[in-house]
RNA sequence: GGAGAGGUGGCUGAGUGGUUGAAAGCGGCUCCCUGCUAAGGAGUUACAGGAGGCAACUUCUGUCGAGGGUUCGAAUCCCUCCCUCUCCGCCA
């Protein structure tokens, strides 16, 4: 969320900064709004400065022996309950511009950092490094015509079970995906994080501190009984972790891998990767999360996409790195680094890792401070895939991939999934 | 699902109508004393918003789970809702 007072006292800024996005924005009512609410506070509080002399009056004077229900008390109460029905009025009316307000700025996406490259669409994103060598070869197969022959998993059936867009990992498959899950949380808590394994329904409060609510309600499931949504990632679960908290300076940073499903209703993707596991409803993730004092953000940000990268390495798997532009970075982030792994079969980079910096974005929308000596400031949070755990099993059978139809793994996951190559049983 | 208890500051925990924004303890911060990884003393310390000031800070309002109500005045009384805990039932 935006911070009100930038908005109420610099929205030129304020919407130049959000027009970088590629949408121009006008903010003149929201700022007319904060102003009115602002006006409205003082005359009420004025008001209700008054109402708070006068009831202290009537309790001195009966005190000190005034009769309570004599002229001189009748006159006050008088007094105070004509004020207590104009604060009444005031209330009210600045009570519908406060909510107002409040839901308008939900709306909005976070600023752009300053280091964010401009652009008009994912072709203006940077690539800042690439590391492996790619594989090219037109005869390669694509990671699900690998796994058909393997016998990893079974689409078909799944939409027997749920529907399209499920899938059911089996066999091979099944142990390879608990590998590597498995070999994901273990290097990230070697290196300090903490594990988190978190409810995957979450209620609404929870989906709006992490910025999927109000406005991307149609991305995700819903509980139609209860408050609780399906959780898209674990992001949404981590930030509220610590929602409503004031975080001591000093256990700072936090550094939180948490392994969940997600699930996705990927509303408007008809007909996009259809085949295999690159777009499901359901997927699994290790997500990495920090929360930091607000001056350590963007160290923490080259640090959590270097921890996913180290993934990636670990796997052998040839990847490059993406500086977003302001055009493709999400509604939370300031600035996002997308991870791409290399698919040889399909030929192409595909995201298998986001890792943005939120600056205070979701610490507002969640209320999470952190307090060294006197000043109580917002938090910093940052996220990343460490990794997408489909997508990581799609590059390993397209990259694994041997003439043999067979698939080799690389070295550090052996210990995991228990053999050194896929192969028909 | 049934019965009961409870939600107070960073934490623990007092407080049943009028300087209670809130005792006490813990923790934090500042200073003093002392000094081998510690102890003692004094002071200070909630959060949010508004106004004034370059600032230190001053001042006003709100906040004791949320929302209503009674009252000149509510943490305290009344109503509704939410949540947590305990016991029973059910259950992996």
């Amino acid at each position: 969320m935006l911070d009100q007072r930038l908005v109420r006292d610099n929205p030129e800024t304020i919407a130049q900064q959000l027009g970088r996005r590629g949408k121009a924005v006008d903010l003149t009512k929201l700022q007319l709004i904060a102003q009115q609410q602002r006006d409205l506070e003082q005359q009420r509080s004025n008001l209700q400065a008054e109402g708070n002399r006068i009831g202290k009056e009537v309790g001195q004077r009966i005190k000190s022996g005034a009769d309570p229900n004599g002229d001189e008390v009748a006159e006050l109460r008088q007094q105070g309950n004509a004020i207590k029905q104009k604060v009444a009025v005031l209330e009210e009316d600045e009570k519908k511009l406060s909510s107002e307000l409040k839901q308008q700025l939900l709306g909005f996406p976070n600023l752009p950092s300053e280091a964010c490259p401009d652009g008009r669409s994912e072709d203006d994103n940077i690539e800042v490094r690439r590391w492996g060598t790619p594989r090219v070869d037109d005869n390669l197969d694509e990671h699900w015509q690998i796994a058909e022959r393997l016998q990893l998993f079974d689409t078909e059936r799944s939409v027997r079970i749920a529907q399209s867009r499920f899938v059911t990992l089996m066999g091979q498959g099944a142990r390879l995906e608990r590998g590597l899950i498995n070999f994901m949380l273990d290097l990230h808590t070697s290196k300090g994080y903490r594990e988190v394994l978190p409810p995957v329904l979450v209620n609404s409060a929870s989906l709006t501190g992490s910025g999927q609510l109000p406005k991307f309600a149609e991305e995700s499931f819903r509980c139609a009984e209860d408050d609780l949504w399906l959780t898209p990632t674990a992001e949404v679960p981590v930030t509220s972790l610590h929602r409503d908290e004031i975080i001591p300076a000093d256990q700072l940073p936090l550094r939180y891998a948490a392994y969940s499903p997600c699930f996705r209703r990927e509303a408007g993707s008809y007909g996009r990767d259809t085949r295999g596991l690159i777009r499901l409803h359901q997927f699994n993730k290790v997500e990495l999360y920090w929360f930091v004092h607000p001056d350590h953000s963007e160290e923490a940000h080259q640090q959590i996409t270097a921890d996913a990268e180290a993934v990636l390495q670990a796997l052998e798997l040839p990847y490059r790195v993406l500086d977003l532009c302001t055009a493709d970075l999400g509604f939370s982030a300031r600035r996002t680094y997308d991870l791409e792994v290399w698919l040889p079969g399909a030929g192409a980079y595909r995201e298998i890792s986001s890792c943005s910096i939120c600056g205070d974005f979701q610490a507002r929308r969640s209320s999470i401070r952190t307090k060294a000596g006197k000043a109580t400031k917002l938090v910093h949070t940052l996220n990343g895939s460490g990794l997408a755990v489909g997508r990581t099993m799609a590059a390993l059978l397209e990259n694994g991939q041997q003439p043999d139809g067979s698939v080799l793994l690389p070295k550090s996951l052996v210990p995991y999934v228990g053999r050194e190559r896929l192969q028909p049983e």
